[in-house]
DNA sequence: ACCTGAACACCGTTCAAGT
DNA sequence: ACCTGAACACCGTTCAAGT
């Protein structure tokens, strides 16, 4: 079986997704995976270190993941499907949030550290559209878009109010069609 | 001075903006208008009492806002400009985030009267929204994007992010220029 | 190297008790 | 009618102690 560190992420995540930094528990979470709350701290010393490690490993993923798809696809359209699609997934696991779009929300109460690799996720996301859509502020402006759409559809418990504000999206000209 | 109710809603209202609804403290709140955490309990018997009132309030505002410059300024553009200057102020006003914004984020953990409160502030806007903007559901992503616009605004610690995603929504044609 | 129990100061909540 | 102190089970964190 995996290390433990990686056994503690891969809990930690889903939970951050579904209730945030604040809501997640190293107690539950230790109760989750066979091991007290105090054992956690040896792998993370603090929350804010788990939280780092979390939006670091969350944002590498994404990157390779939105790479992979440009390299070999350099439709515009169909990039922005694959993009939607990322952020889609979040909602039908569990009508969860992606990891970093909650932390924005919570990014008073962060940790210097965290805070920083929620930055970098959002640098991330709009370095890659910014290479696939026309200049300027568009990039920022569909990133914040479908982060929006995502929060809209979550609030409501309705995936497809995801797909209808993405399709209204296109419609307005907003995304490639 | 107002009574003891309003004093409790006035103090958390920004707390919430800031911390979320999780991040919300009955201690520091107690501390903050000179009362013991216990005592704030008589007059909102749980946390989730005081989110829905909390929450309640905030749309009843929002939608007395929005009807009375619509009542009086028919064009579309200019509606558009206050509602997103509605948005903005959380912004001026400490890096805050639109207090339903933050509850949308934390829906998983709230208890079902928060729920309920939220959705109607997504309603009032939708409906409101749908009185200006083409049918469909442009009233919803439109709604959505400048939520998200907040929310990356917010994340950076800078209002003119939110300015250049909203200016670019236009350029777009998603909002009426 | 990795885990634990016990303690610390926090949290929302309850309730008997005060005025 | 309104407020409080004390208790409850929670929380992250620390640290001495175990293996």
């Amino acid at each position: 079986m995996a290390d433990m560190r990686e056994t503690i992420l891969n809990a930690a995540q889903p939970a951050v997704q579904a209730h945030g930094y604040g809501g997640l528990s190293f107690r539950e979470l230790g109760k989750e995976i066979g091991i007290k709350s105090a054992s956690i701290h040896y792998h993370f010393p603090t929350k804010g270190d788990l939280g780092a490690a979390l939006a670091r490993r969350y944002w590498e993923e994404a990157q390779a993941a939105l790479n992979a798809f440009s390299d070999t696809n350099a439709d515009p359209a169909a990039c922005l499907r694959f993009y939607t699609a990322v952020f889609r997934v979040a909602l039908e696991n569990g009508n969860r949030m992606c990891l970093c779009g909650f932390l924005a929300a919570e990014i008073d109460g962060l940790p210097e550290v965290v805070r920083a690799e929620v930055k970098t996720f959002v640098d991330v996301c709009v370095r890659w559209l910014a290479t696939i859509l026309p200049g300027g502020d568009r990039a920022l402006a569909v990133y914040a878009a479908i982060s929006g759409a995502q929060l809209a559809a979550r609030s409501r418990g309705d995936v497809t109010v995801f797909d209808r504000i993405v399709e209204s999206y296109r419609a307005a000209g907003l995304i490639p069609a």
